[in-house]
DNA sequence: CTGAAAGCGCTTACAG
DNA sequence: CTGAAAGCGCTTACAG
């Protein structure tokens, strides 16, 4: 592999020069410039990264981690979308992706993650975080790197979607098409807190239809499909007058909807629901589910974006995306 | 953040000392290790691996690869789960992950792709690889870098499911419910070399079967749900008589059945269905799909398993994993 | 505009 | 068993 020596020795010029041309330094002549480049393209050189890393500290690299938690999240196909919008602006900047998914131990950091955090390869750090636990966000800005928190957590630089404002949305849906009896599932308070804002939504919406209090049945699911079967069941049980179903995640909605249908629902003839997330997966449920859209990619991107004005000195503001309402045949009028 | 330097100096040893002690090199007496220990715990020194990377070419850091093509390979579960057991034994292994997806341009090689090869960070490869196209574990593999491929492209070290034996469960399956009149969507070979693989099982099976070679009809999607409907369309419109869609992955064979249904037919009274993966959202889709399970995250586990043995100089051989018949409500009794 | 030299924080023969 | 010294490939004041 050749290095800037290689470079330099070819072009006649001092390593100091080629690093200058390669950094974009004002001041090389013209014709000094071009030697170097001819240079770089004749030997094939690219910069060895880590030890530019270690010279200069900019590594070129971005950390993106979130919690291993609540059933896997893996699962998770939002987690994806956001990455291929932090994929694709690092690609755009030339920078490298790295992934941390620190476990959750009470009290004590991640070893793993804490060893990344001082391990000299992370320039940025984006952390995706809606678990009020523990902020690995606030860790990492202790260490020097600067931070964008995905989520809820607080941090002076973050970017989210208005889980309230959807949570309004979504209830104003439900009641517009007639509903007076609604069940939904959400999940503990203490594990998301964007899911948490969303309840917030939802109560307020509720607060102000008029209904009686009654009229508003809450389970809680833990984010699986499974889960949201049970909690389905559960529901039904204590109140069969109910007419729709909200699902604070989509896959708890999906769940509830195969629950239903396996005991003899018609939805949404019998039983309305609608959901959470806009996961692949509603477009083609049967019927396809009536779902809030975050833009995942979206909150990936403009997360990348905020960073990159940190990295360039900049102080951003928090960036809040709106969510939009996808009505489909799982939402019936009443 | 404490140095090698700030250790040694405390330890009253020199940094070489300290050196093999974090090595675990085993000419250190007793006594001296404890003094380095303790520095170390007291300091609360962690290791610049930037710095390491560069003296010692370790980097702690393994790159996954996956082409961005078809559809958006972030839309697919499988990748996620596949990075799930891959992450598992980079954690375990206290290795880092580095992501990278590269772009598909005719004949040059992606840039950003090759500037991470030769950018002296990653010390082994993983490539996510089933496109004909182009290898990028071969071009990892000349710049010196241990490459393991999961997938079919040709490599010395790779680690794939058995696609083959999956298209022939899956048909002989579908044959043992009694089906006569089968239609598949598959995708064009060129894409994909997995799913050609059980397009190939699938044939072997239907040869030995007796069948009339016009009871197994053939048309072409391209992965997402939209073109299954689609190709659903397609092939009733053509052949009425089908009793059973063999979707050649998931997506495509519940975008087929959400045609179906949209169009009046009862699964799997009328009409059944089975897929090809087990993505989540085939065990909650309506009826729940029958498919082939590939098991990703042991995919990736294996994979990871297989490069660190390369990184320690042994020389592993592929690895086959068998798939696995999912038996759910999509598929009759005819 | 250009280059000599120090230094980033480690590891690794080598000598003792 | 321990340490002095060179070196990994770059960048960055500093001097000229």
């Amino acid at each position: 592999m050749p290095t800037l020596n290689d470079v330099a020795e070819r072009a006649g010029v001092s390593t100091a020069t080629v690093s200058k041309v390669l950094s974009n330094t004002p001041y090389v002549s013209a014709a000094t410039r071009a030697r170097v480049l001819k240079a770089i393209k004749e030997t094939g050189y690219y910069p060895h990264l880590a030890a530019r890393a270690l010279a200069s500290g900019k590594t070129s690299i971005i950390a993106v981690v979130f919690p291993y938690i609540y059933d896997a999240i893996f699962k998770d196909p939002l987690v994806m979308r956001i990455l291929e919008g932090i994929e694709a602006v690092c690609t755009e900047q030339h920078y490298n992706l790295l992934l941390n998914t620190p476990r959750l131990h009470k009290g004590k950091v991640d070893e793993a993650y804490m060893q990344l955090v001082q391990s000299g390869y992370v320039e940025g750090l984006i952390a995706i975080d809606n678990v009020p636990a523990m902020s690995f966000a606030a860790e990492a800005e202790n260490w020097g790197i600067p931070t964008v928190v995905l989520g809820y957590h607080n941090g002076d630089y973050q970017v989210y979607s208005d889980d309230y404002q959807g949570g309004q949305q979504l209830l104003r849906t439900v009641l517009e098409h007639g509903h007076t009896q609604i069940g939904i599932i959400t999940t503990p308070d203490e594990m998301n807190q964007a899911v948490a804002r969303r309840m917030q939504g939802i109560h307020a919406v509720f607060a102000q239809s008029g209904l009686p209090t009654a009229n508003l049945v809450v389970v809680y699911g833990e984010f699986s499909s499974e889960s949201g079967a049970e909690a389905a069941h559960e529901l039904l049980e204590q109140n069969p007058q109910l007419t729709v179903i909200v699902g604070l995640t989509d896959r708890m909605a999906i769940g509830a909807m195969s629950y239903l249908q396996q005991n003899g629902k018609q939805i949404p003839t019998d039983i309305s629901v609608v959901g959470y997330d806009n996961i692949p997966m509603a477009a083609v449920s049967n019927p396809p589910l009536t779902t809030i859209d975050q833009n995942p990619v979206e909150l990936g991107q403009q997360a990348t974006e905020l960073l990159f004005k940190r990295l360039n000195g900049a102080e951003p503001s928090t960036v809040v995306l709106s969510p939009a309402l996808i009505m489909r045949g799982s939402l019936a009028q009443r």
